[in-house]
DNA sequence: ATTAGGACTTAGGATTATAATA
DNA sequence: TATTATAATCCTAAGTCCTAAT
């Protein structure tokens, strides 16, 4: 192992990060005695019984605890308590002002990081599956010759009415496919194999995707039985990783190398593969990881038995895997395009199925390979092995007539059930959290499709009706009772911030909240209404905000934070997702609290692209309008993303981009003082430095321009001589390569003669009025660059995506982009595009 | 009434493909 | 033409919400 240097340092990622961080607990192998603390472990909470609002004003009447009171909440939950691991940076930032209306946090304090402290772990045997090695082969998706009649599960006649049918994008094949073909179809392709050399010749490009397609957001459709799901389901199954191959590179413990066995080698190499990376520089990672690592290796009788963490020594295995990738990239193309192949293959197969006679797309058909558990944030069980999944821990959901998959040589299934009700394919679960994994259907799949659609029409519903339900909860505010303006805050939080519901999570589990599990010290109040929000939201990122929030929010808070209460404890003391969600479906059928999320951020959107749209614009003006209005809509949710490796460089080149722009601009505006120097009086601007532009600078950037320009000679001058002598003509000399140069040394003297005289003659038909078109086009292009620089910057924690995919109805997106004459493609991906072709048929003034 | 866990949506990071540059 | 930035896709963790079990 050569290169052993280029160590793939640590981490970017200056977003989250934050503070304290693992202290220095290293892990230590021999006890795992490690006491996972008191952490976690509060006081149980008495119930708050208030009696006022207290001091100032407040018409509200005595708050009390309805009569429950005895039924004591006591909290048996429990959570870190003290030490909260402090964060780093804040900014602070100004408040919003605008109250009401629904938005919600218009510019916030935004900055993240992660959570620190807390070590812990604990790993309790595990089962291990792993039977006999099972000869391999497994690879091989052994296929279904049982293309039985049976197989036939015909369209049933379909229920509903007219079936609407469409082409998407591109019709060809006109007519083809009625019930039958497509059932032959879909006979062929459940015992089609793939990897067969035959299938080989497609694989094209993409499209393919015309087959008919099922419209089914054209039929009327007045919900017919929800909770039925399919009449017919046929499915290859899933696709399981191939077996462990081992390649018998040695790690090093106390220096030296050790043999491994394969299971074990295995499990060392997923954590060489992650040296170097945050995961396995966490000591909470670490620690799982050994654990379960130490306990295989164990069971393998490894040689010298692996007790320390700090003896092992993964690089070998970790180069190992470097060169592989390394040998990857640099494939052959041949090899390259069989790779692709035998996965479009395996798309074939099992990216495919037939629901009710219709082909639709399987989502994940792979069955997760085993890794090391990656959680997020400081989960305990982080690190922990993610055992390799048997066929025999999977059930399959198919119609009762389709024929069963073939489970891999030598192994069964561990069930096949028929249940209609359910969307899943397959299930399976997993052994670190013990929660169940699931097959779908792909996100553009008509089942997908449906519950999207169903999913925005709901918003579109409380559109409707949330001036009502605000009123409502306003005046909850001020009940009474604790309970009714508990729910009410919360209610008022989740709507104007955008919170998440924020259900109770375990303890083994990263400690995050949501808002009903929002604690005291996530929450602090400044003088009249301001509320700072700071905590850790799903998946540890750090939602943290300033607000200007109502006056009885701002009461409500202190009150609920007053007293017995302390660090640790929950603002929201007695409330819980369920109850609250059950008093949304009161208030109108379908509402829970995400749903306020959807429709604030499809409102937002829509709000905002109206205002940012320009009536007149170019494309590019215009895509910019809706990309500000759907980043407003990703700070809204607070939907994250890590500061990008190259951020600051890539920055710091857009400003030397912009530097070149406005020194050719000096150029400029000294050639035409230079062709008419009367003009110094009438247009005294061309005088003007250009700002952040100085002589240093230029000096320098010229000598860069001279090089480049000797460069690009040069090249000019190879390119001739391979010209000629493919023309068998006789080659430049490197004279005449010297001569070329010259010019540009000639060029070099001329711009040091400039900078000292300051003239500047310009090239041969220059003229003013050319030299100011010049100046006009400079402007422009300084100003496009500089907003992209400040987009750029805008947006380099702010991920836009998930709000584009999961929060924004689609159908505003479409009937934009008919109206201002934007192509649906430059808004969606292909496979977004597949994934909204429900919203696609809207009309221009459609209204969310 | 609570709790446990099943089923489905939402989420950021990792990986891969493509576009922009050197 | 290789390299690098960016966009698209893949992956699977982590939420929400509901229903069934206790």
């Amino acid at each position: 192992m050569s290169d052993s240097e280029d160590m793939p340092l640590a981490r970017r990622r200056e977003l989250k990060e934050a503070a304290a961080a693992f202290s220095d607990d290293d892990i230590d192998d021999s006890g795992d005695s490690d006491t996972p603390l008191g952490k976690r472990k509060r006081p149980p909470v008495k119930k708050r019984i208030i009696e006022d609002d207290d001091d100032d004003d407040d018409e509200s009447v005595n708050v009390k605890s309805e009569s429950s009171d005895s039924e004591v909440p006591l909290s048996k939950r429990s959570r870190p308590g003290a030490k909260r691991p402090t964060y780093k940076e804040y900014s602070d930032d100004d408040h919003s002002s605008d109250s009401d209306t629904p938005l919600a946090a218009k510019k916030a304090v935004k900055t993240n990081g992660n959570r620190g402290s807390k070590t812990n772990g604990r790993s309790k045997a595990r089962p291990s599956y792993k039977e006999e090695s099972s000869e391999s082969d497994s690879d091989v998706p052994l296929a279904k010759k049982s293309s039985s009649k049976k197989v036939d599960t015909k369209p049933k006649a379909k229920t509903s009415t007219a079936s609407a049918k469409v082409k998407t994008e591109s019709s060809k094949t006109s007519s083809r496919g009625k019930a039958d073909s497509k059932t032959a179809t879909a006979r062929k392709r459940v015992k089609d194999e793939p990897d067969s050399k035959a299938s080989i010749k497609k694989v094209k490009k993409e499209e393919e995707e015309d087959d008919e397609v099922d419209a089914w957001w054209l039929k009327s459709n007045e919900n017919e039985d929800d909770s039925v799901k399919w009449t017919s389901l046929v499915h290859n199954g899933v696709y399981f990783p191939p077996d462990y191959t081992s390649h018998g590179v040695k790690m090093l413990y106390e220096g030296k190398p050790i043999t491994l066995s394969s299971d074990v080698e295995e499990v060392a190499s997923f954590f060489a593969s992650l040296l170097y990376t945050e995961h396995a520089e966490n000591p909470t990672f670490q620690k799982n990881f050994f654990s379960d690592f130490k306990a295989i290796a164990k069971k393998h009788k490894t040689v010298p038995s692996i007790t320390d963490f700090k003896k092992c020594d993964f690089t070998p295995i970790y180069e190992h895997i470097q060169r592989q990738k390394d040998k990857k990239k640099n494939m052959s193309k041949e090899d390259k395009l069989k790779l692709k192949e035998q996965k479009a293959a395996l798309d074939e197969f099992y990216g495919v199925c037939y629901l009710d006679g219709r082909k639709e797309k399987v989502g994940n058909y792979r069955i997760e390979p085993p890794d090391l558990f990656r959680g997020r944030g400081q989960h305990p069980k982080t690190g922990t092995l993610k055992l390799r999944v048997q066929p025999e821990q999977v059930t399959l959901n198919l119609s009762k007539d389709a024929p069963v998959p073939k489970a891999p040589l030598g192994h069964s299934w561990g069930g096949i059930v028929h249940d209609n009700t359910k969307t899943w394919l397959a299930t399976w679960k997993e052994n670190v959290n013990d929660s169940t994994k699931y097959v779908f259907l792909a996100a553009g799949s008509s089942l997908k499709g449906q519950s999207d659609f169903k999913k925005f029409e709901t918003a579109r519903a409380l559109k409707k009706e949330v001036g009502g339900i605000r009123r409502a909860y306003m005046t909850d505010l001020k009940d009474k009772k604790m309970f009714i303006r508990q729910r009410a805050t919360a209610m008022y939080l989740i709507d104007r911030l955008a919170l998440r519901a924020g259900n109770e999570k375990g303890e083994d589990e990263a400690d995050t909240v949501g808002c009903c599990s929002l604690r005291f010290e996530h929450v602090t109040l400044e003088k009249p209404n301001i509320l700072h929000l700071d905590f850790l939201g799903k998946d540890s990122i750090r939602f943290q905000k300033t607000v200007e929030v109502d006056e009885q929010v701002f009461k409500n808070i202190r009150l609920f934070k007053r007293e017995p209460a302390q660090e640790g404890d929950d603002l929201f003391d007695r409330l819980k997702t369920a109850e609250l969600n059950k008093h949304l479906q009161s208030l109108m059928k379908g509402l829970t609290a995400k749903v306020f999320r959807t429709y604030n951020a499809s409102f937002t959107f829509q709000e905002q692209l109206e205002k940012l749209t320009p009536t007149e614009g170019t494309l590019a003006e215009k895509l910019l309008a809706y990309n500000r209005a759907n980043r407003d809509v990703a700070i809204l949710c607070n939907h994250q993303r890590a500061v990008s490796k190259g951020h600051a460089v890539q920055m710091d080149k857009i400003i030397d981009k912009i530097r070149a722009l406005k020194y050719q601009k000096y150029k400029l505006k000294r050639t035409i003082l230079t062709l008419e120097p009367k003009l110094k009086k009438k247009r005294p601007e061309l005088l003007e430095p250009e700002s952040d532009l100085e002589d240093e600078w230029m000096v320098e950037h010229e000598v860069t321009l001279m090089e480049k320009e000797r460069e690009k000679t040069r090249a000019k001058w190879e390119k001739e001589n391979l010209r000629r002598k493919e023309n068998k003509e006789k080659a430049m000399t490197e004279k005449e390569l010297k001569e070329m140069l010259k010019e540009v040394d000639l060029r070099e003297k001329e711009l040091a003669k400039e900078r000292k005289t300051g003239n500047v003659p310009g090239g041969k038909g220059a003229s003013v009025e050319k030299c100011d078109a010049q100046l006009l086009k400079l402007d422009d292009r300084i100003a496009a660059t500089r907003a992209a620089m400040v987009d750029k910057e805008e947006n380099k924690q702010t991920a836009l995506g998930t709000s584009k995919i999961n929060y924004i109805d689609p159908r505003i997106s479409a009937a934009w982009c008919q109206k201002h004459k934007v192509p649906l493609e430059k808004i969606f991906t292909k496979t977004l595009r597949d994934k909204f072709k429900w919203a696609m048929t809207v009309d221009d003034d459609w209204e969310f």
